[in-house]
DNA sequence: AATCTCTTCAACCGCCTTTAG
DNA sequence: GCTAAAGGCGGTTGAAGAGAT
């Protein structure tokens, strides 16, 4: 049908937002709500398309955003919610109360998927360096040490805050449930507490071995029902009715029934039981 | 100390779905 | 039922920070 941009970009601002924006948009939403996101920006004064607008309130203005990292059992449940649902963000994002979709893509991208290739960079890392050394070595991650002028002009929004945590392990590469193939995990979503975020999965090292993918990690996920799963998982998330009201809160509960009839027949009786 | 390389994440882009007329 | 507008989503990008050299 071929759309319009969702803006004439003319005279519209791009870029990070400044403290003074975030301020108008969200007083003008807690006056007025977000009725019509297209018209929001006109209304509150800001050269802003909508789009962005609603970006950046639905991840970073909102008042029930959870800020700061991920708590170990956030991540574990996103590395479960993955195998299932894929690069279904917005699904798994209903899931983690507090978290948007955009910040567990990237959470995903950084943190959970990088370790869970390690087998093929290794192999391919190892062919490299054998080879006389290619351009990218990877070094240690320098993951969490981050958090800078963007991070704090974020911060400088109400209720901003964070901590520090850490992550663990997973794998699976892009979407559907059924894609995924195989997955380490042992040693970290259960093990070491402190669970150092920068070593614990890199990708090279002596300890490479230990993150190869175990077919016994799928059985034992896949035979685990849903309840047992340390973050609530209720059909919308949780932001309200607002959230409740959306198509994708109704596919979510068609997930929700899909996976549960998914889990409940032949995955278990054909897995072998832990 | 300077430069390079890598990592992170906020924001944008464009497609798909839903809703309204 | 059709069309267009709006909302929503996932993929991708690029600026900036931090560690390595």
């Amino acid at each position: 049908m071929g759309r319009a941009p969702c803006c004439e970009k003319m005279g519209l601002k791009k870029g990070p937002w400044t403290p003074e924006e975030d301020k108008v948009l969200v007083a003008h939403i807690q006056r007025f709500g977000h009725g019509n996101w297209r018209a929001l920006p006109k209304q509150a004064g800001l050269l802003r398309c909508g789009k962005s607008c609603r970006l950046r309130w639905i991840n970073y203005l909102r008042p029930d955003i959870k800020r700061g990292n991920f708590s170990k059992e956030e991540e574990d449940s996103i590395i479960r919610l993955h195998q299932q649902l894929g690069n279904r963000w917005s699904a798994i994002a209903a899931r983690l109360p507090g978290r948007t979709d955009n910040e567990i893509k990237n959470v995903w991208h950084t943190h959970l998927k990088k370790r869970l290739e390690p087998t093929n960079e290794i192999k391919e890392e190892a062919h490299e360096a054998a080879a006389g050394g290619g351009k990218k070595q990877r070094r240690p991650a320098a993951v969490a040490k981050r958090g800078g002028a963007r991070r704090a002009a974020a911060d400088a929004v109400p209720e901003a805050s964070s901590a520090a945590a850490p992550v663990s392990p997973e794998r699976s590469s892009s979407s559907s449930v059924t894609e995924s193939s195989s997955v380490t995990e042992q040693g970290n979503t259960g093990s070491s507490p402190a669970f150092p975020k920068e070593e614990s999965f890199t990708s090279s090292g002596p300890d490479a071995e230990e993150f190869q993918f175990d077919e016994s990690f799928w059985s034992e996920t896949l035979s685990m029902p849903l309840e047992s799963f340390d973050v609530p998982m209720e059909p919308c998330d949780a932001f309200g009715a607002a959230a409740a009201t959306t198509s994708s809160s109704a596919g979510a509960d068609d997930m929700d029934y899909w996976l549960r009839v998914f889990m409940e027949s032949d995955v278990q009786q054909e897995l072998p039981q832990i």
